[in-house]
DNA sequence: TTGAAAGCGCTAACAA
DNA sequence: TTGTTAGCGCTTTCAA
């Protein structure tokens, strides 16, 4: 007999139906609170039924009848960056308290990979899709026919066609380098930034450079390295053995900012009296470090908001939207204060 | 007409074998590679249809027959405790290179919101659970009737009927401290843990006490506090606070150790000279701290692969095993080195 | 090697 | 207010 394969022992709508002496279309109004209403009693013993076998409606016939899975993709480069962790964190929350799940998956940097990760998703029927891709130049979706609501974090540059949510990067990177140069006179500012993109300067780059421009100033050194903790310290290595060092580094991640420090300890220089270091981002981390980093903090929080209502909005338009970071002043950039400022 | 309610517009099984001039039984059999043969020339008329179309499989519908998902579920307490990040990647890594997808939680370590999670996630058809509980004591799955294999991760005791898998707590909390006294002599260790646990002592206190024991030393000062950094950071003032300070602080976890070398600059005590510190857990970031953290290391990659696999054993035995933590010497113990030992 | 068709568990239109 | 039932898209048995 056709389609009679597997063993049932899951109780299913059926047992539950059998069991309250009712339809199962009657149990259906009860566990969705409708379409049709029913009577007090009846829900009652539907309820009690439902308890006592211990029924839960199965997800994957629910979705499927209802053509929404009530669960949507996110994808991120790696949840060991702090800044992703908090992001994921976050539009977990959100998703969770409006009843839907997520499905996570972490590129690594593979682009390859990476769309294996969102095809899989597809076809698990998520109902939306965010994507912090693992490039910043290139449409995580190019070639990927779907209509599920997408949502791209963090893009660089507008893509056609897409929505993309993330944070000033330039005007962040301006406001703290021109923090360095307004409040604290500094001119020699060293820049830590990712490798070069392919026809792409990062934002962070042109916001260090304009923040020096408009004092007046000649571009400091640049040391381009990987996003990471140990990119950040071999930068801060190259510059420290330039013949005149920076006065102040600008590290265009946290986590770049921690290699930089190490760099910095190791060689007995102090920070910020003989080398300042201001970072992008401003994870939780940075508020701990010592001395605390001065930030140009992301705001975490609102991205993700904004990106979860972007998902909703079936409004397919097209949006770039770029929300400004906070300065955080903290110590190492040589102003004072000790207390913890998260 | 009953069940005609959403307009079709995705392209379905029966739109493929149309176009390929087939029957849907055929590209069932291309799509999952059998139970029958196919002819390679319709084989190829088939993908090329697939191709055409921009077909996808309805996985909803597959898990519906079938009665597997291919999908997993994931609940950690917060992705924002780079141990649980970790641990969380590594875990995802392995499903996803097995064509699985994971459906990820964070209970924020409330009970009633991990519960909710698990159910969610029962509810989408999972079929097996890994669950990283926001309490040490109590079992995650109390009172959820489900046969979905699971396992628990970290538990500090069996659990009865579970099975769980952890690294050697007690054993590296020995270890660590054993290494403070044995080469660097110290005696006025303290212990930085969390709070009270009903009924239960952390075993990474009673590692410590052990060590401290063996070698006659009395017991040193107890900060508890929770496992964040701003924990360690409070744990640490109230023992510097203390008429005869710590030489050394023992933080249970690397957040801790954050919040207590912090504290610790913050009063200008030199690490390690006059305080050493170090921690449980060895996250990457413990590796570019200055000084670098002395850690006994969690087994990440082990604990996510020993996870994974106890979950494909259906045998649903009981199981708690705890696998032994890696002693990293770095410098913060007072030990010599300035190269990145990750 | 291919096709017809049952049925996975659920929702909801329609009838009663 | 409740029941009957089609059909969501898929897999697979059985027949051809």
């Amino acid at each position: 007999m056709p389609g009679s394969t597997h063993v049932r022992h899951v109780v299913t709508r059926a047992d539950v139906a059998r069991y309250a002496g009712v339809s199962t279309a009657v149990v259906s109004y009860v566990i969705n609170n409708g379409p049709r209403p029913v009577a007090a009693t009846t829900a009652e013993r539907v309820k009690q039924a439902i308890d006592v076998l211990g029924y839960r409606p199965n997800g994957s016939a629910r979705a499927l009848r209802r053509g929404v899975s009530d669960t949507i993709g996110l994808v991120t480069p790696q949840l060991d960056n702090l800044f992703f962790a908090e992001l994921s964190q976050e539009i977990e929350q959100l998703a969770v308290n409006a009843g839907k799940a997520v499905l996570l998956g972490n590129s690594l940097g593979d682009l390859r990979h990476q769309r294996q990760l969102i095809d899989g998703m597809l076809s698990r029927q998520i109902d939306g899709l965010i994507v912090r891709g693992s490039s910043s130049h290139d449409d995580p979706l190019a070639g990927i026919r779907t209509n599920v609501p997408c949502v791209l974090l963090d893009t660089m540059v507008p893509l056609p066609g897409r929505r993309s949510i993330g944070s000033d990067l330039r005007g962040g990177a301006d406001q703290l380098v021109d923090h360095l140069i307004a409040v604290h006179g500094l001119t020699r500012i060293a820049l830590v930034v990712g490798r070069d993109l392919p026809g792409l300067v990062d934002p962070r780059e042109v916001g260090w450079r304009d923040a020096l421009r408009r004092h007046g100033l000649p571009e400091g050194p640049i040391a381009r390295a990987a996003f990471d903790r140990i990119g950040g310290y071999r930068a801060a290595q190259q510059l420290l053995a330039a013949p005149l060092p920076p006065q102040a580094v600008f590290a265009s991640s946290d986590l770049q900012a921690t290699g930089v420090r190490r760099a910095l300890h190791e060689t007995g220089t102090k920070v910020p009296s003989e080398v300042a270091v201001v970072s992008f981002d401003g994870t939780s981390e940075s508020a701990f470090t010592y001395p605390a980093l001065t930030v140009a903090r992301q705001p975490v929080a609102t991205i993700a908001r904004r990106a979860y209502e972007l998902l909703g909005d079936d409004g397919t338009t097209e949006a770039f939207e770029q929300l400004p970071t906070d300065l955080i002043v903290r110590q190492s950039c040589g102003c004072a204060g000790t207390t913890i400022t998260p």
